[in-house]
DNA sequence: CTAAATTCCTACTGTTTTTGTATGATTATT
DNA sequence: AATAATCATACAAAAACAGTAGGAATTTAG
């Protein structure tokens, strides 16, 4: 039961760009090198915040990409959902059609159930501007 | 982010065997069709649970598995970490080897870590004999 | 107006994981 | 000896994962 690198890149993605949201758009291409991804890859996984109204971008030379939205406006899960769907650990949880005809007497169900909870418990109860701020604190030790 | 077809079975199936604790040797077969789980896949399934000596199997005519231990004295958690491996939510949680580089100046590192924590408390909450009692109290509103 | 830089779009691909099937050997009971 | 169960192992289809690749569209700078 793994977060997919898709999930990850696209929250340190974010990253980077609410870390730079006051200069200049921030290039795909910067942030692969930066966070050792396959420039590639990113571009597919940056469309979806696209598409989602996440990011804006900015086409053609000095171009890039930018939040639409301040960084505590973003939680985790709302980031980490859009890019790896819903994060229910079975589907049965997911939607109607996904329930399952046993659902009645699963007395696993509840185990899932709060599991669920949990786990939407701790991505949601972040921001991007958290992180951005642990990231912040972290710098500042590395100059002293 | 999801819990496998093993890991819910092999919680399913103890579950099972703990019902039966007191009567005969439960058979795969029987689990399979009440569980409505392919037997040969069950199979595979439980001889993991043999191996690490959750289960006893007696062979044979009359044969089938058994628990080794009360109902209380295995939880959640141990069940499906032994079917689906660590459930941490990404490797760099898992072992030393899977430490990425970059540990040191990862922020989202922190809510993953967070994330295991909260994984792990729900799944080493319960133990069996809680399902157990949750299923008894079910059959027990079906029979009123 | 042209070259360059950037995002955008979409198809393809190799690998791994998942979810089983299938076949038969082994063991114990009757 | 027949039968009923577990045990062992190989195989395989499908899906998910993690990218690669090529080029079109757009915008800026000179």
């Amino acid at each position: 039961m793994k977060i997919s690198t898709r999930g990850r890149y696209a929250l340190r993605l974010m990253i980077e760009l609410a870390l730079n949201q006051d200069g200049d758009p921030v290039r795909i291409k910067d942030v692969a090198v930066r966070q050792d991804i396959s420039a590639k890859y990113l571009e597919q996984i940056v469309s979806v915040l696209v598409k989602a109204r996440f990011v804006r971008s900015i086409r053609g030379p000095q171009g890039g990409y930018r939040l639409t939205r301040k960084p505590e406006e973003y939680c985790v899960g709302d980031i980490i959902r859009l890019i790896e769907g819903d994060m229910a650990p079975v589907s049965c949880l997911e939607d109607e059609e996904n329930r399952c005809p046993r659902q009645a007497g699963c007395v696993t169900l509840r185990i899932w159930k709060e599991l669920d909870e949990a786990i939407r418990g701790v991505l949601d109860k972040y921001t991007l501007a958290d992180l951005v701020q642990w990231q912040e604190e972290l710098s500042q030790n590395y100059v002293i």
